[in-house]
DNA sequence: ATAAATCTAACGTAAAACGTCATATTATTT
DNA sequence: AAATAATATGACGTTTTACGTTAGATTTAT
């Protein structure tokens, strides 16, 4: 079964652009970064792209979009490039992806604490009249002692 | 009864600075965009603190630590500050509690994304054998159909 | 053959959170 | 009182991030 090789529809940067919602220079900044590669450029001088490349721009507006900066992605893309058929290339690239899933746990406690204490400004301003501030003298009744270093603090 | 005043004890800058674990141009530059003032200077020209204003600067370190930045965390500050004796007052201190709760629900949302991914990928790693690259061909049999947009994208 | 798109190279920017002088006062120690 | 240490103000410097913005040359499209 002979695959016939269909020339593939190819893009200029400035369509690729276009296409991605992004600008001609991020294309070539995120080149610069090693995030995206063009093709080889045969007998022009001009960029070319293909249907995979526009995915993997889609796929960096995505990993932007969890807040990763763009050094954190060339960092996930470098992973997935690595070649894990061998025993050891996987078992290094697992843990190094089981360290960026510890890091974003962490940010994610981090963040529940914070929520937890807009959760408790809310919850007091709900309750009409007894608003506390903190820092303050009412942190000693606080009832968020586990999320708040502060509750044992009144003067 | 009567209340005697206790004069309470002063620090000056460097001492404050000392025990918060920050430099003093930190302190200097939090006065600057107004998120810690310090007591009115008497007689001399040199700032001076109390235990309170130390309560202030920790408060601020944890509230970094939940990756605020300076501004949102004197926004926050502003929003304490209010008197929220007022229904007026209360309502709007409310709605912008609220709304920097959703906004932490948000990032929330994201990072949630982010870690589900990094799951994905873990798992692949290992179970031996099958690991898929993403975006790629194999994401038309890909599980995740619900995060990721790139599922269906295989060529 | 003109206009439109791309190329490389390089300098500019804007926010964030201080660091680092420089110079002048003020406090403390000897 | 003299020397030393701590502070004060002001202002410019620094690092990182993610591009923006010329500028001048070359290529591609109409």
């Amino acid at each position: 079964m002979v695959q016939s090789k269909v020339i593939e529809k190819k893009y200029r940067i400035g369509e690729l652009a276009g296409m991605a919602g992004v600008t001609v220079r991020t294309i070539r900044y995120y080149e610069e970064l090693g995030i995206l590669e063009s093709q080889e450029r045969g007998e022009s001088e001009h960029r070319r792209y293909t249907g995979r490349d526009l995915l993997h721009l889609q796929r960096v507006q995505q990993l932007k979009s969890y807040d990763l900066t763009l050094n954190e992605i060339r960092e996930v893309f470098d992973l997935s490039m690595e070649d894990p058929t061998g025993e050891k290339s996987r078992l290094k690239l697992l843990s190094r992806y089981k360290q960026k899933h510890e890091e974003a746990l962490s940010r994610k406690k981090n963040l529940e604490k914070y929520i937890s204490e807009l959760e408790w400004h809310v919850d007091q301003l709900e309750s009409v009249g007894d608003f506390q501030s903190c820092p303050g003298e009412e942190c000693r009744d606080c009832d968020y002692t586990e999320i708040c270093k502060f509750y044992n603090a009144g003067k």
